[in-house]
DNA sequence: AGGCACGCTAAGCGGCCGCTCACCTTCGGC
DNA sequence: GCCGAAGGTGAGCGGCCGCTTAGCGTGCCT
């Protein structure tokens, strides 16, 4: 319904890396089916259907319906986490790192809100080695924005009394974006961005 | 699994208002599958074999599953509406209504985990009609908290620039408390609320 | 031109799904 | 002691599920 208009708007879908071009049609059919119904509610003759293939053609490029999910959901995780490792990496000052570290991880879940709908919300469907593989990307995640709140506080930039428990909250708040996030709202991306950039600055206390 | 002990853990069961007993075991049972699998990874012979009941016994007291799921919704929504009611009437500062507000809404979220998630995160299953009863009582949440915030902003108490964007931003931080909050971690509902609390309070601005 | 690997489809298998139905038990009122 | 309502069961229905298999068209290699 809203994919063609979505790509034609400028946005690059980032699956260059999944080939064949069949393979990734189909992958991204399952990622809009999976966002719009979820992981159960979607049946391999939806998502080859939107991908203007047969059910069977499913079954040549993935050996499961969970393999697509298990794709997608690395994928996923593995562009959030160089995001957040970008902006971590920068020059400035914990204060601006954090800063760009927000608004930058904001703007790809409300951007991407699709993709990170699924990546976020599906990994319980993920069976028990995939689930371990992508929670030890989200350490990895939460490694890096604790490292931030670390130096900030090191540096006395932030005042800070639990460091882990603001790391857990600053996260929550820019996941959750993906579960209420509408393209049609009144914000953008960047506005949203922006905005959450604020409000986690001031919960680590930093100076404006 | 863990049911029993919950309840007999201290905390009164909430689904009291629900007769007859068969069916507040049913309901009970769904809301531990549900949370656990997700709607539509659950089954009604689950659900039933849950509540030591044939699959048939669901029929009798429910029209279809789907009715299961928004008894569920309903009651959740009202009483987690009731709490930041409670909260958001209170005779203190918009500071203090806020802070009350805030934890005792992460503690039910929190202490009460399986039934917020459920609550929170099924919503896309109900059919329409449901679904329409559900958002009007969300925008009721929403409302309650812009009310408070927008006392402390007329008061001079806080210092928020985008009222209805910081309203969205706190309710998201709260309500995503169910989707991370582990009963085997090492907080406690009462310490995430403070916790909570505190950082909503420097999200608004407000003086300590 | 012949062969064959590859991508795909039509058909369908076994199984589990939500839900129904005919029947059974229990129990309070008279 | 009989009756009807209420609450429960076992068996099973139609249908959709994830996935498989046999075979077909197409185009590159020789």
């Amino acid at each position: 319904m809203s994919t063609a208009e979505e790509t034609a708007g400028g946005e690059i879908e980032p699956w260059e890396e999944v080939t064949p071009d069949a393979a990734r049609r189909l992958l991204v059919a399952a990622v809009e089916a999976f966002a719009e119904r979820g992981y159960h509610a979607t049946t391999t003759r939806d998502i080859a259907g939107r991908a203007g293939m047969s059910p069977a053609a499913l079954y040549i490029h993935y050996k499961t319906k969970e393999e697509l999910l298990h794709r997608i959901s690395r994928i996923g995780h593995d562009r959030a986490l160089g995001i957040l490792r970008t902006a971590a990496a920068g020059e400035g000052d914990a204060t601006g790192r954090l800063a760009d570290a927000v608004s930058s991880f904001v703007r790809w879940h409300a951007g991407r809100r699709t993709t990170a709908r699924v990546v976020q919300y599906e990994l319980d469907a993920l069976g028990p080695d995939a689930r371990a593989e992508i929670l030890d990307l989200r350490r990895q995640v939460d490694a890096e924005v604790r490292g931030i709140i670390e130096d900030g506080v090191a540096s006395g930039e932030f005042a800070v009394l639990d460091v882990h428990g603001t790391t857990l909250a600053v996260l929550s708040l820019c996941i959750d974006v993906a579960r209420w996030f509408n393209v049609d709202g009144p914000r953008t991306p960047d506005e949203v961005g922006e905005l959450y950039a604020d409000l986690v600055l001031r919960m680590v206390g930093a100076a404006k």
